[in-house]
RNA sequence: GCCCACAUAGCUCAGUCGGUAGAGCACCUCCAUGGUAAGGAGGGGGUCACUGGUUCGAAUCCAGUUGUGGGCUCCA
């Protein structure tokens, strides 16, 4: 007689078993109709499964977000199945649900090809009009293994062989084609109505790049047509923000291959460029941060002393004269490690801040290069913070200020924070490591900012902070981070007399706040879709005479506002003003100062936002006072 | 580095079956002197990424190289 409990706290008894299909058409036969599966006392099972004692029920229709996941689940199978169809001698590996859609790896000889993706779909929602059912067996371990070996899906057989001998393994049948799963699926192949395969990829057997290269096919699925057009649409919006759209558009930079990974910064590019190394310059010097330049071109020795040599030569340019060889940097941090050893330090120089807008070359391989995102060359806002062990806790503490003081000007507030501990392989005895991850995790929680932990995450010398920026559309970036390291100064010498006039190594920390200057304003360019603040824009005002007539005085205004200092440009062309206007929003200048006749009289402008909103006219000698952000962040 | 795709004018793109290249925007000239997102007319502009092959003939077919895009691996 088993009670059912459904969300709602109604309670439905019945006189025997009872499946949950069955609940749903008790409960309205419309339900019955879109349920795909239930949620019985915690678990998510098929619709076909039978309850026996007093259950809590839930039914998942497409509008539970566990529905959805559902759905991708079956698509993945629906593609499988017809991957299978099209192409026997493809073998099945596995087919994971992922955000907005799914994917599944197939090993295939021959190859797909682009081309095949559209054949694939068209097969799948042939399956989907036969409205196949879906049903689920069960089977010992070492009989399923069997099954598919004989079936010639090796790496499936692999997968079960991996689960334990004892445990029952469940399969899932539609139509001709099973697949190893845990569930649960759709009723039927029927429920499956708006997908869209979207790209072909490689990707490794079990993610390692030692082992064989599978084919993955990805795809997108939503519980309707509307849903799925409307991330479709969501697709096209992220690509109107790309930055290196953008780049190109506005003119701030390009690439070509001569020099892949680097860019060419173009004047209003190299503006905004400089704009940011001068907001972070200003914030370093009140943070009492020394600013260096080291050498671009290091002798191989260093590298060697340093264990870049050994462990990430070949990440190194290099180059060889006069029979020595030499490396590019690709950090900053033995160059200012020999800045700290030049002279005799002492306890009272500590904490000693050494900061660099430190250009590196990493030869990041081909395959990652990702616009100003992941390039071969870029300028880290370095620093390493040399002090005492004591001394890690309050540099760490305001190192983190300085950090959310930063992301918060640029605009970023939804910060994502990570403590990465003690890998296998370190240097270092553990009480050090003990006292630094304890010191890192004092420092968030003293400001009661919550942190993950990514155990084993940290670098071989040292545990780390890592910040992840959230931006307009929700994409992560890791930006930032806070690194403590007790392995660099002592391989490269570094040494400072403590009171008691002994000699003792510093510890280092490497922070990075903005990371990479060039990924950074690739950030900033997709968060804002290039309309940047006025503070960081390239162009600020531009002024646009309705006609000849106003040309001298609209030569006035902009000198005038050039000599307060700001980025003014003027537009004399001789267009209509909707043209210029037109114009000057596609360039996304923040302010288009329109001037006519009635300017003229008037010693005003007349000012139009980027965004469309008319201000209205304001005085000549009023304009850099009140329009708002051209010279101070907020 | 690996898998798949792509590379045509400054930009965005079209180019059928292999027959010698086209549009819009931008640029230049002329007309129009216009009050808040494109006024009109005319003109100039391309070694079709590069190298080789097939062919009477290659932007087009084949191979290689380089770069780019999407993934995978990597990211000190």
């Amino acid at each position: 007689m088993p009670e059912i409990r459904l969300p709602d706290g109604a309670i439905r008894s019945y006189e025997q078993s009872v499946s949950v299909m069955e609940i749903a058409a008790d409960i309205h036969p419309k339900l019955a109709k879109r349920a795909l599966a239930g949620e019985v006392g915690g678990n998510l099972v098929d619709l076909d499964h039978r309850i026996d004692g007093d259950q809590s029920v839930c039914i998942i229709t497409p509008e539970d977000p566990r529905g959805v996941e559902i759905l991708r689940h079956s698509c993945a199978h629906l593609l499988a199945h017809a991957v299978k169809t099209l192409y026997p001698s493809a073998q099945v590996t596995i087919g994971p649900v992922i955000e907005d859609g799914f994917y599944y790896d197939f090993s295939y000889a021959a190859g797909f090809e682009e081309s095949d993706l559209e054949k694939i779909e068209k097969k799948m929602y042939e399956l989907v009009s036969s409205k196949l059912p879906i049903s689920r067996s069960t089977m010992p371990r070492d009989e399923a293994v069997a099954l598919f070996k004989a079936g010639g899906e090796n790496y499936k057989a692999e997968i079960i062989s991996a689960i334990p001998e004892d445990e029952m393994i469940s399969l899932y049948t539609q139509g001709e084609f099973t697949d190893l799963c845990r569930g649960p699926h759709v009723p039927s192949t029927g429920h499956l109505k708006a997908f869209k395969l979207t790209k072909l990829a490689g990707a490794y057997w079990r993610g390692d790049s030692t082992k064989e290269m599978l084919q993955r096919i990805y795809g997108t699925a939503w519980p309707d047509k509307k849903q799925l057009d409307a991330y479709l649409t969501r697709l096209v919006e992220a690509e109107k923000r790309d930055h290196r759209k953008l780049g190109k558009q506005l003119g701030y930079f390009h690439f070509q291959e001569e020099a892949p990974g680097m860019a060419f910064w173009h004047a209003q590019g190299w503006t905004l460029f400089q704009l940011v190394e001068t907001y972070v310059r200003t914030l370093l010097e009140e943070y009492d941060y020394q600013e260096v330049h080291t050498p671009q071109v290091l002798n191989r020795r260093l590298w060697e002393r340093s264990g870049h040599w050994e462990k990430f030569r070949e990440n190194m340019f290099t180059t060889h004269v006069e029979d020595q060889d030499y490396a590019i940097k690709p950090m900053n941090c033995p160059g200012h490690v020999m800045i700290f050893n030049q002279g005799i330090k002492s306890y009272r120089d500590l904490p000693l801040r050494i900061s660099e807008f430190g250009i590196c070359h990493r030869n990041e391989p081909s395959g990652t290069l990702h616009g100003l995102m992941r390039g071969r060359r870029f300028t880290q806002d370095d620093a390493h913070v040399f002090c005492t062990e004591e001394q890690i806790g309050s540099e760490v503490s305001t190192l983190i200020d300085l950090t959310y003081r930063m992301y918060n000007d640029f605009g970023f507030d939804d910060i994502e924070v990570a403590l990465s501990t003690r890998p296998e392989n370190r240097v270092g005895d553990d009480l050090l490591w003990d006292r630094s991850e304890k010191a890192l995790a004092t420092a968030l929680e003293e400001k009661e900012i919550p942190f993950t932990v990514q155990e084993g995450e940290g670098a071989f010398y040292g545990p780390k902070h890592e910040f992840v920026l959230r931006d307009s559309i929700g994409r992560r970036w890791q930006c930032g981070t806070i690194q403590l390291d007790f392995s660099m100064p002592s391989r490269l010498g570094a040494e400072y007399v403590a009171e008691d006039g002994t000699k003792k190594v510093p510890v280092m920390i490497h922070r990075a706040i903005l990371g990479s200057l060039e990924r950074f304003i690739g950030i900033l360019m997709e968060d804002t879709e290039g309309k940047l603040p006025a503070w960081l824009s390239p162009v600020q005002l531009i002024v646009c005479n309705i006609g000849p007539r106003q040309r001298e005085y609209a030569l006035s205004v902009e000198k005038h506002l050039k000599n307060h200092d700001l980025r003014v440009e003027c537009d004399l062309r001789n267009e209509k003003i909707g043209y210029k206007i037109r114009h000057a929003t596609l360039r996304r200048i923040p302010f288009i100062l329109v001037v006519g006749d009635k300017e003229i009289d008037a010693e005003s402008v007349n000012v139009r936002t980027q965004d469309g909103t008319n201000l209205g006219s304001i005085d000549l000698d009023r304009v850099a006072t009140t329009l708002p952000g051209l010279s101070s962040i907020r």
